[in-house]
DNA sequence: AGGGCTGATTGATGTTTATCAATCACTGCC
DNA sequence: GGCAGTGATTGATAAACATCAATCAGCCCT
């Protein structure tokens, strides 16, 4: 592992408050491993062996099943996934490639739940993990049951835009295709989406995005009375 | 709180687990209230200060945005809800009320805050409560996401085939609007759903459905790989 | 037994979304 | 610069789903 990269991981909410030592335990029995873009790094239904800890790249989370199939979180470092098939010890239920090059820390699953039982920090921030992931799935269940689609690009704008700091301004940086994925639809009602918001709001060119109406935004898209929980 | 409850409470995933002085000052500390049908317990973005366990009765986990709402889990006795919102100590994301009148205990969200701090094995059921929760979650978003309605409410009989004890019948306990609701589609595409499976190896009888032909209705409905997890 | 309620079903129609096909815009490459 | 390749967009059509309206079946009344 490189120097630069320890503290960075040490800082993640996961493995902030533990101790110093179990922590240097979880570094020296994990493998930092390098990958090229559209590898896959598992698939559903596969037994879970490590916890991937993404720290740099770009990852895709995704599901299918009946042929089609769908992406369900884009993972962006420096964070860890599929905690929740390592805690309980069962096949992953999606499966995960590298959008670019990607650098991911692999953590034995096995250690994982041994530094958890050995651990009460650890333990409680892994709780509080899936706590966070639980209610972010409320969100997105909700989220993909009440709202159209234009509606769900509006809000997904309107966090975004939030996340980047409220300047108005938002950046896409994953592509649209896939963004589309993650909404839940095809790039072509995507790219129309776009155009209905661009009377309620919303200016886009290309991936930069501009909320030239905030209020004519939010009357459109309805965004949730609870705001997106800080992680 | 009854004599014959307590016991019932206790082998709860949640609680079985942990210390019995612990447990006890859990009780203690509780109320056991009972409420009458369609009363709402609590609404979405109110602060959560209860814990709760459905002893008996049965109760609707709802959410609701822009109007429409959508009904996200139905809890049967004995189990407990809402433990990510009480855990994180954030506003409910869910509104629940009542079906038929129920006994619910009300556990302060401070008192299991509290309880999982010095209780170890309380907080490792905690988690791995949450962990199947979230699951779930996922198992529910790309239902949601990937399969169109006929083809949800074929997975929703196999899985309930299954837990009914796999003897080709099942019986259907909610109504079936409240069904349509929990699978994000009108009680009229319900209907329309059913009829789609007559033709796939189901047969309908008001709430009494039978299996005629696993295989035709697995081939339509193409279930997961992945069972659902045992809780 | 008759009337009124509630939930389920059925049919007709409209909206939303997906699919199929074509074109456009951009990039990298020689 | 020209040209393949890829992703985005646009238009036409079809499928899935919602909505609206009407009817039906069961149930509780008194």
């Amino acid at each position: 592992m490189r120097a630069g990269e320890k503290p960075e991981i040490s800082q993640l909410p996961l493995f902030r408050e533990m101790g110093d030592s179990d922590r240097e335990r979880i570094f020296a029995g994990s493998f930092l491993q390098v990958f090229p873009p559209q590898l896959t790094l598992f698939e559903l239904g596969q037994h879970a062996d490590f916890l991937h800890v993404l720290v740099d790249g770009l990852v895709e989370l995704y599901a299918s099943s009946a042929g089609r199939d769908t992406t369900m979180r884009i993972v962006e470092p420096v964070s860890s996934f599929i905690l929740a098939a390592v805690v309980t010890d069962m096949p992953y239920l999606m499966s995960a490639r590298t959008l670019v090059a990607s650098r991911i820390l692999l953590v034995p699953a096995r250690l994982v739940r041994e530094m958890i039982r050995q651990d009460v920090s650890l333990m409680e921030a892994t709780m509080r993990e899936l706590a966070l992931g639980y209610r972010d799935l409320v969100r997105a269940l909700t989220d993909m049951k009440l709202r159209q689609s234009a509606e769900r690009l509006g809000n997904l704008i309107l966090q975004q835009e939030l996340r980047q700091g409220g300047t108005g301004k938002v950046r896409l940086r994953a592509e649209k295709r896939l963004l589309a994925s993650l909404l839940g639809m095809t790039p072509e009602n995507l790219s129309r989406a776009f155009g209905v918001l661009g009377q309620h709001g919303v200016e886009v060119d290309g991936a930069q995005l501009k909320i030239t109406d905030r209020a004519a935004l939010e009357a459109f898209a309805r965004p949730d009375p609870v705001k997106p929980d800080e992680h």
